[in-house]
DNA sequence: GAAAAAATACCTGAAACCCGGGATGCCCGA
DNA sequence: TCGGGCATCCCGGGTTTCAGGTATTTTTTC
């Protein structure tokens, strides 16, 4: 039997994955929960074999959600579900360690495979994230940039429409510095303006 | 009988919906589509009671949608089933007439309740959704600003980081009318400029 | 406790953007 | 048909950002 827990927030989408598994006698489904902070009690109680985790959370940010519970859970298998298909968004995720990807968009089949492939041992893609992941020329960076605290507060207020030398008032610093942060963002997300950067922090929800 | 449509792009979403109006005898389900094209095409041969509308399709921006299938369809009672809770898509949704406006995070129940509310006449909105709508003191636009398709197109490109100059070039027009475009786009989205509106084209999914 | 990472601050010149105008031609819908 | 929306082009001046550094202090992490 193998045990599973779902992470999702929508309530409409639980109910889906619980019909699909309750047609499979081999699976059980012992958990499900509306956010991370829910998952990472319940955890702490019982460990199930897989963990179905949506990474849009509420709460917190799935990709760093995933990485959390790999290191403290090396033997629980993590399943990401995703509405994401873009490159960064994949490689992140699976750097963190994640067993499997797979897109909301998928059928239900993909989903018990997934699970079946993942307690094997293996890493399961479902097929169109493969496809993405091994497609060389996207456009967008091929990973999410890791940012400082610091750098997301002021990329937030640069979002906003704030001026260099309005952040710096709000955050009693000097202007030198927000641009200094500046600069730095634009390094690693690797464009040339911070417009450029905008996009892809919404789009991944980075903010 | 209640007959109704479901249009959206994720299987375990379809599935959960079709269980939950299972439940209801009153409730008949006469058809699933995954994309607006789909969704219009079966519109044509047969109209359902209420059709509940995913806005956020793979081919067609689901607030365009719902317009034009209202306009056709002035007998259909719509209900609008989706993630954004920015008061920004809340109202433009609402303003193409449609009758309900369901968040994804909302139990099961409450989208039977809107389904027999639509079907009395009534607006239906989830409470979370009544809660945005009527809170005065949200951040961002309290619509999404009508843009024109060569606004679009230079909003597109500034995006991607591109200067005046070189989105001048690649248009085969003047840096100076770039100049004008951008400040018609500042004035739609009443801000001071292009990043602050960056946020608001890549949320709402206007590129 | 030391090393690495993050946050802070400074300078300068060039490039790009923003602001407040004015103006023309085209085309579509009322 | 004619008016309004759209796209186009132009100018000058002020502001802001970007690119190129260097460098100190604080915080975190191992």
């Amino acid at each position: 039997m193998i045990k599973v827990y779902i992470t999702d927030d929508h309530p409409i989408v639980q109910e889906g994955i619980k019909n699909l598994l309750a047609t499979r006698d081999e699976i059980s489904l012992t958990g499900v929960y509306q956010n991370g902070k829910d998952t990472l009690e319940a955890l702490v109680k019982e460990e199930p074999d897989v963990l179905l985790l949506d990474i849009n959370l509420p709460d917190i940010s799935g990709i760093e959600l995933s990485k959390q519970i790999r290191d403290a859970y090396p033997e629980l298998k993590i399943i990401v579900l995703s509405v994401h298909n873009e490159k960064a968004v994949i490689s992140s995720v699976l750097q963190n360690g994640v067993n499997g990807y797979v897109l909301k968009n998928s059928i239900g089949d993909e989903i018990i495979q997934a699970i079946h492939k993942v307690i094997d041992g293996e890493l399961y893609m479902c097929v169109q994230t493969r496809d993405i992941y091994n497609n060389q020329d996207t456009t967008g960076p091929d990973f999410i940039p890791k940012i400082t605290r610091r750098e997301k507060e002021i990329l937030q207020l640069v979002t906003e429409g704030m001026t260099s030398a309005q952040i710096a008032e709000k955050l009693f610093i000097s202007p030198y510095t927000v641009e200094t942060h500046r600069k730095n963002l634009m390094e690693k997300f690797d464009v040339n303006n911070m417009t450029a950067i905008i996009k892809y922090a919404t789009e991944f929800k980075l903010l």
